[in-house]
DNA sequence: GCAACCATTACCCAAGCGGGTGAAATAATG
DNA sequence: CATTATTTCACCCGCTTGGGTAATGGTTGC
């Protein structure tokens, strides 16, 4: 450690006025994150103290550099986005994470809001928006894009899929017959019927392959 | 036009050996470009000379930089990553290509190397990676990972599919009847099934809403 | 020219699927 | 406590779907 000379409260002042945002960005694409690191730091006021590829990382770094907002990407090697968001907010109910992400399905932006993101961004987004997002989220303002906004307000309308309907709707876009279904479940296959029913009056479908897709759309189920 | 001083023989072999491989970056998003071409730059020996977000643009810079070696990524504004390296790949065959994307469907591989690509990488792919391929692409060298080599073979294996088969696969993912296929395609309901019994052995299914889960899986249908 | 494939249509049949109706038990919500 | 939503199951009915078989005409390639 290097001694330094004390300083005046008007320096304390001075300095916390220039006292920068501490941004940490997790995402697993190094040249993103070497390019969003580098389009920060260019922007005054703004200043890199993290990274991190890995999802699981997140909260222990988080917890070491206590940055004042995570630009957080949704689909990451190990702890996906949301459940790392989750994890960091269980611990600082505070912090201020931003989703950053390429895929933006209805479902996504409502879990990304959900799980306590203040914002959720496209990585095409351009850089003086993002700029202007992270500063509005540090300062606590609303910083939810329009559009995203929108959609968001259109994914509340939906009917809400019970728990067993979402069972039901795993099986069937693996291709399962109703029999099949049944039988994984320890089911009826008119009690799948039933379920099926409900399920296709709620994605407003007519039937099983129109709901795959549908699902598969807003991203309510996942291709993996 | 300035005059310059002839230059020795020696001088020229000196030069040569150090003249940077010129690379052009095509992806629409802005933060991954600035960290791609920070990440080339501080490669020695390589030097970026054009970026566009827009793959209706990648021609025209590609005919007024000449650069090495591109980088393209598949989704795009505008003209998509395959149909912009068609169009340099028509004016110059001898144009280097590496696709670099999110996105990796087996078709996505097997349709990039079709369009004349030299290699296939993911945004994910290390650093040191990333330098060596473009390198290896820039010497002429085989550089498509072994990962995807495999994945193209295959592709290469499986059945394809007949004009007519993909005519029927576009409606059956939207969720279509046969009746209504068949009136949309102008065909009768036979004749649709039986698109759909080679289609389906074709892709190994057993219904439509696997043949669909399928058909989206392998990238062979997009949903837009 | 013949083989191979593709596109088209037809017919049959059994199984699967979707819609309608009804009902009972449990859980959650007000 | 009443109501609502969820989960479970049953029966019926008619249309859709998938599999089998077969035939015709066009195109492409050897």
């Amino acid at each position: 450690m290097t001694t330094r000379k004390p300083i005046s409260s008007v320096a304390v002042k001075k300095l916390k006025k220039i006292t920068p945002i501490k941004v940490m960005l997790v995402d697993d694409h190094p040249a993103f994150r070497k390019g969003m690191a580098a389009l920060i730091e260019s922007e005054p006021g703004l200043q890199v103290v993290a990274q991190t590829g890995d999802g699981s990382e997140a909260l222990a770094l988080y917890r070491q550099k206590k940055p004042d907002v995570v630009l957080m990407d949704l689909r990451l090697p190990g702890m996906g986005g949301v459940e790392a968001t989750l994890a960091i907010r269980k611990e600082f109910p505070e912090a201020r994470i931003i989703v950053l992400t390429t895929f933006d399905t209805d479902e996504d932006i409502y879990r990304a809001v959900q799980s306590g993101a203040k914002s959720f961004l496209l990585k095409d987004t351009p850089e003086d928006e993002l700029a202007a997002t992270i500063r509005a989220v540090h300062a606590g303002e609303p910083a939810l894009p329009e559009k995203m906004a929108k959609r968001l307000a259109d994914r509340q309308k939906r009917a809400t899929l019970s728990e067993r309907e979402m069972d039901v709707l795993q099986l069937l876009i693996k291709g399962r017959s109703n029999k099949e279904i049944g039988s994984s479940l320890f089911l009826s296959e008119d009690t799948v019927k039933a379920h099926l029913k409900t399920l296709f009056s709620k994605l407003k479908v007519q039937d099983r392959t129109e709901a795959a897709i549908s699902a598969i759309r807003q991203g309510i189920v996942h291709l993996e």
